[in-house]
DNA sequence: CAAAAGGTTCGAAATAATTCGAACGATGGA
DNA sequence: TCCATCGTTCGAATTATTTCGAACCTTTTG
């Protein structure tokens, strides 16, 4: 999981999940232009991390935070990652 | 900083530290044989990413937990990272 | 002073992760 | 039905991490 979450562009996409659900044409990378693959791929490491989960809904997908399995697996850790400031150290 | 602490054996070396700092020579290693450089490397990945401080004393070298900053910069996340439990999830 | 102890740094080789295009599968609309 | 949409999976190429030995540096001990 800390793996998963320790790239950036993995970690944007769970800071859009937090508010809910998304469906993956909703959810945005930072650069717009990497191809249909390589997204798939950043979810598939989410998911198989645990972080995010995936099901089919019509011909798209949507994606969800698995909140209670993860808090439950490490407290407050999700909290802390997600409400962390982005960027680096200011000194 | 996540990214540092997702691999075992650094997350396992910032467990060794929170009680207090320790000379390198103190800090093991799960497997007891890795050459020195190696386990240098790690070190160097954990100070990198500024979860750790290293200071020269006598011949051994005293490794340290950057709490403060580190709590400074990501509130509840170290605390939340040390008290995860070990291993893969029962499901 | 010489040698041992405790670590770092530097390459090079081995591993692992990321990236992309192409081929594929399922669903929904014309 | 046919085709466009939304995603996944596969394989190959690129890039990043890890690992190790050798060379090196500093401090302590004999």
């Amino acid at each position: 999981m800390l793996f998963a979450l320790s790239d950036p562009e993995r970690l944007a996409i769970a800071r859009q999940l937090v508010d809910g659900p998304l469906d993956m044409a909703e959810c945005h990378l930072s650069n717009p232009d990497v191809p249909k693959s390589t997204k798939s791929h950043l979810m598939k490491v989410l998911r198989t991390a645990g972080v995010v989960r995936n099901e089919a809904n019509g011909r798209a997908r949507r994606l969800s935070l698995r909140r209670e399995d993860l808090d439950a697996r490490f407290p407050g850790l999700l909290d802390a990652v997600l409400s962390a400031e982005d960027g680096a150290p200011k000194s």
